[in-house]
RNA sequence: GGCGCUUUCAUCUAACGGUUAGGAUACAUGCCUCUCACGCAUGGUAUACGGGUUCGAUUCCCGUAGGCGCUACCA
């Protein structure tokens, strides 16, 4: 292992919203980074113009901002090793083709893409190989002459590397040892296309990493199969010793059934797999996002960051701090993990119980205005302490919550038919007038009052305490009776008791 | 089809070859209690299958089966 400096990148391609997936890979990369000191980079990879989405960069960007996912390089971060975007950097992929071009360890090939067609077709298991490449049409089959000729007639034609077959190729993975495959099952890669006059992303990929000093590639399992194609691409290109390390993650599957997550899943299951809403320029269709479904950014970050991987110990709740502490990528799980979004609430539960109030409520506060209810800051944190620990988003306040600001116009019919006895407007008239001529309403001034005259009068606490919670909350639900009338004042309180009285009779 | 990766409760996962196979989520029950929750306690369910190696295998090897990925001039 070199001692080089750890520098590890996040390259995305602007195809749309950031899938959760890649924000596991984009988390990991930046743990890593954190942990060794080193620098996480963001590089755009949009050699695929055809696939280019307006919009999409900007979202991953703001989507890392909102987690607290820093880059200390890249697009819209500068630094010494730009461009970062692919797209910027056509000049370099050319020399770099022209290169391996002039080493014959690439070649030019004229074959359409409806003749491939053709052969696959034909040919059962068609691939574009060792064992092919004598038949088609490209510059090792034609004279100098003839493709010198096709290309002045402007003929279009493809860039493929020519894999050297019979070759036992090994990528040291850090999660999975060492995967060995032959080079005769590998094809032909293009590596520059014919159509946009960019290189594909294995090209782009080996030689902006290389360029970058990129130490470490930590990426999703699906690029294992093509790995023993990019130690080749080092290889052919005299880098092979400061070829960086390797770490293939597992994917992130669908919570039910077969396959990996997708979007679709999140639609059908009710649960969002962007981290903030996207609105798709193309489609016009709208996905929900973590971020607007109330999640906390810490536990989104936490959550995932177990999905695959876990300290060996039996602490689930880590902060930032902790997880850049204990972070191994040796100790990710090698299998896919089915999406358990039902965990995310949890996670999500457990960060908004032990946030503190005051950080909870400006979430509320923004929830409660967009009703029309504005309330000092103070109030709104009174019962976001009062009532937090019964949801799992800050948007499962508000129902819950209303009766504080606004009194009940409607009392639920089930709790009405449970609770409001038929001398139960007698004892909360009694009530009323026993909380009105109270001089001190503080909670356990009123306990004590109302305690005293339950005990004396032989009542039932639960009976006077349910009906009484009617009458303020309109239901059956909330906390503590004296912390509720305390926090709407005598004044409210008595007139919630008498209206109530008045309407259930 | 070919190639590769992979396999512990329903789910996420832990266990230098020796554990009553642990934790968490979800679920169920109980406790607490003026309601709803929180919380606490308790409970059930797992080493895919078949062969080896070994005194001993969840752990190492081989096979089978399942799962996943790749197999584009997409990344």
């Amino acid at each position: 292992m070199s001692e080089r400096k750890v520098r590890v990148r996040f390259a995305p391609s602007p195809t749309g919203a950031l899938h959760i997936g890649g924000v596991r890979t984009a988390l990991y990369n930046y743990l890593f980074a954190r942990q060794h000191g080193g620098d996480l980079i963001f590089r755009i990879e949009d050699t695929d113009s055809t696939r280019f989405v307006p919009g999409a960069e900007e979202y991953i960007l703001e989507s890392f901002a909102w987690l607290g996912i820093q880059f200390d390089e890249g697009v819209s971060f500068g630094g010494h090793y730009g461009p970062y975007r692919q797209s910027e950097r056509r000049d370099i992929y050319k020399t770099h083709v022209a290169r391996l071009l002039a080493e014959e360890k690439a070649y030019l090939a004229f074959d359409t893409p409806a003749e491939l067609e053709e052969q696959r077709k034909a040919v059962p298991n068609f691939q574009y190989d060792a064992t092919t490449r004598g038949m088609m049409c490209n510059s090792l089959t034609l004279s100098k002459e003839e493709v010198d000729q096709r290309i002045a007639d402007g003929a279009q034609y493809v860039v493929r590397f020519k894999v050297i077959p019979h070759e036992e190729i090994h990528v040291q993975d850090l999660i999975r040892g060492d995967v060995k495959i032959n080079s005769s099952v590998l094809d032909d890669k293009v590596l520059y296309k014919s159509a946009d006059g960019l290189p594909t992303y294995h090209l782009a990929n080996i030689v902006d990493d290389h360029l970058m000093e990129i130490s470490h590639v930590i990426r999703g399992e699906e690029w294992l199969p093509s790995a023993p194609l990019h130690v080749l691409l080092y290889r052919a290109f005299g880098w092979e010793d400061t070829m960086p390390s390797f770490a293939h993650l597992p994917l992130l599957l669908k919570p039910d059934g077969k396959g990996k997550l997708s979007k679709r899943d999140g639609d059908r299951l009710g649960f969002p797999v962007f981290p903030l809403e996207w609105h798709d320029p193309k489609t016009g269709e709208v996905s929900s996002g973590y971020r607007e479904s109330g999640y906390l950014p810490e536990a989104v970050l936490n959550f995932l960051a177990l999905l695959g991987w876990n300290p060996g110990t039996e602490q689930e709740i880590l902060s930032m701090e902790d997880l850049i502490r204990l972070f191994d990528l040796t100790k990710c799980s090698k299998a896919g993990a089915k999406f358990d979004y039902l965990k995310g609430t949890w996670f999500n539960h457990e960060y908004v119980l032990n946030k503190s109030n005051e950080a909870i409520a400006p979430l509320f506060d923004a929830l409660l205005q967009e009703q029309g209810i504005h309330e000092p800051i103070e109030r709104v944190e009174a019962v976001v302490g009062m009532m937090k620990s019964r949801v799992n988003f800050v948007k499962e306040l508000l129902p819950l919550c209303k009766f504080f600001f606004v009194a009940p116009e409607t009392y639920d019919e089930k709790t009405t038919k449970k609770r409001w006895k038929e001398t139960s407007a007698e004892q909360m008239t009694q009530l009323a007038d026993l909380l009105e001529g109270l001089d001190d309403f503080s909670i356990a001034h009123q306990e004590a009052s109302v305690m005293k005259w339950i005990e004396e009068k032989g009542l039932h606490t639960g009976t006077i305490m349910n009906a009484f919670r009617l009458t303020l909350v309109g239901d059956g639900i909330g906390p503590h009776m004296f912390d509720i009338s305390a926090f709407l004042g005598q004044e409210e309180t008595i007139r919630r008791l008498r209206c109530a009285i008045e309407k259930l009779g």
